[in-house]
RNA sequence: GGUCCCGUGGUCAAGAGGUUAAGACACCGCCCUUUCACGGCGGUAUCAGGGGUUCGAUUCCCCUCGGGACUACCA
């Protein structure tokens, strides 16, 4: 464990709990802290917030970590907050020592019973006042029960007497917040020795050194608890920054990204279908700074990380995942790549689940990537590699055309004379002295095109037919 | 129910006490083009509603309405 005493208050992290696989939230929360960390010197660091039990899943720290890795998310320092029991432990019994927190042993039964007696009488549900019964329980009698090895919680003693009292914070996002104080006594220590997330992250930010506690937006109401809980631990208050979190419209109405509901939830996801982790990275940047697009228009090839990212541009509105902004973004990001880069990034990903795939249609499918990329004015007709199949069709050697009237007699005549071998300037020479004037020509190039591929809307032709060859091109051309 | 956040075109949004209210996506049209694209140009469409303050409000204030979040021994 690292001794975390001594950091300087210059971090910034993420803190997600493992539950799986990784949230688009969290990588855009990733993103905006790994911007703010190299523009301010400061330090970037990953904390597993795994205190609850129940929720364990297998490997998900080590899937979260690969999921990171692969998008070059670095961290300077890795947290576990399971193996920092003892610190939480410690602070929460000085805080029993100094009287501003206390041992409960109310158990679930009695907590349930309790909040429908609220409801019932229509007060505000919770552990406060009256209803706070372990707050005055006696010395000797918190002994004896512990002795009897009852199980206990710590719950912070706030003691609340004037609710109208106001929490103020300044968010860096929002402004002057107002909030609630926290009435109720909340637990600091559970029953497994771990803290709740309220305790956690305010001793962990304080001492871990977080400049700016950026969350998300549904963490706005707590942060009064936050903040309570700093001052009975006479810590300094934190810096926080409240992002708006990504939505999507479901019915009619808007709500959070479902990991079960909404497959652009899990990142990974986006990366299975093939789209390239910089269109997510980009996609999450116009969301999340409004300068963004302006400045991808003014620097179309500059790297990301010369993208200055500011605070202020963030936004408070909750944003709609827009299926095809995302997949805009994503053509213009393959657009930028070259042939090589392109085909790399296809063989890192996960080819070998397209349909009926051999080394020969591996290898058009490469060639194919390469057609009409480069230069001034790339065709920006890939989203995600997955589309393939779709997409390039007539790479494959089964092509389906359906109810079509070709003219025989042209096809095969063109048939006659196209060689793979020929340059562009030869085989466009070839199809004009067939077809001499425009609505000829382009009959017979909508034909030749609609025989070899079955679309009627293609890369470059010429390009097409050379990476399928003389034989597969005019078997195509002549089997009607 | 209570508390908090948010409300500019279909979506993401810039903006600001006086603007022809940017830009991007989507949609439509035109142009370019030796095929298909790319690209270029143009178009449709927005300040939630009602009160104030003001010479003037989309911008500031209040209310209403709408959307979202929180209200766990989950984070």
């Amino acid at each position: 464990m690292k001794n975390c005493h001594s950091n300087p208050k210059n971090g910034y992290r993420i803190a997600p709990s493992p539950t799986g696989y990784v949230h688009l939230g969290t990588v855009a929360t990733a993103l905006v802290n790994s911007y703010l960390a190299r523009q301010n010197g400061g330090r970037f660091y990953l904390r597993i917030e795994d205190t609850d039990s129940k929720r364990y899943v297998a490997d998900a720290v080590a899937k979260m970590k690969d999921c990171f890795k692969y998008f070059g998310i670095e961290f300077a320092e890795t947290y576990v907050q399971s193996e920092r029991a003892e610190i939480y432990q410690k602070y929460a019994h000085d805080l029993v020592k100094q009287g501003k927190a206390y041992y409960c042993f109310c158990t679930e039964d009695d907590l349930s019973q309790m909040r429908a007696t609220q409801v019932k009488n229509n007060e505000p549900t919770g552990y406060y006042g009256k209803y706070a019964k372990c707050r005055h329980l006696s010395a000797e009698e918190v002994q004896q029960r512990i002795q009897a090895g009852q199980p206990y919680v710590i719950r912070a003693n706030f003691g609340y007497q004037d609710w109208g009292e106001r929490i103020v914070f300044n968010d860096a996002g929002r402004g002057e917040i107002a909030l609630l104080p926290q009435v109720n006594d909340p637990i600091i220590l559970k029953a497994n020795g771990l803290p709740p997330y309220n305790f956690a992250h305010v001793i962990d930010d304080t001492l871990m050194g977080t400049a700016l506690v950026i969350r998300g937006e549904e963490w706005l109401i707590s942060t009064a608890e936050h903040i309570q809980l700093c001052d009975l631990l006479g810590f300094p208050r934190l810096n926080y920054l409240h992002m708006p979190t990504i939505n999507i419209e479901d019915n009619g109405k808007k709500r959070k990204l479902s990991k079960r509901k909404d497959p652009q939830a899990l990142v990974m996801n986006l990366v299975d279908a093939g789209y390239p982790r910089e269109a997510i990275f980009e996609y999450l940047l116009t969301i999340y700074n409004s300068d963004f697009e302006l400045w991808r228009t003014a620097n179309p090839s500059a790297p990301l990380t010369d993208f200055e990212f500011k605070i202020s541009k963030i936004g408070t509105n909750n944003p709609l995942f827009d299926l095809p902004k995302f997949n805009d973004i994503a053509k213009n990001v393959w657009a930028r790549y070259d042939h090589a880069t392109v085909v790399k990034m296809f063989n890192a990903w996960d080819w070998q689940k397209l349909p009926n795939i051999t080394p020969t249609i591996k290898n058009r499918l490469e060639a194919m990537l390469g057609v009409e990329r480069g230069g001034e004015r790339p065709r920006k007709d890939l989203i995600k590699l997955e589309d393939i199949p779709d997409l390039y069709s007539y790479m494959w050697d089964e092509i389906v055309v359906d109810g079509q009237d070709f003219d025989r007699n042209l096809l095969s005549a063109y048939a006659e004379i196209y060689d793979a071998n020929d340059d562009k300037d030869t085989w466009w020479q070839k199809i004009k002295n067939m077809a001499p004037d425009k609505p000829t020509l382009r009959a017979l190039t909508g034909q030749v095109r609609l025989a070899v591929t079955g679309k009627t809307n293609t890369p470059d032709l010429w390009a097409i037919c050379r990476i399928l060859g003389n034989d597969v091109v005019k078997a195509r051309l002549t089997r009607w």
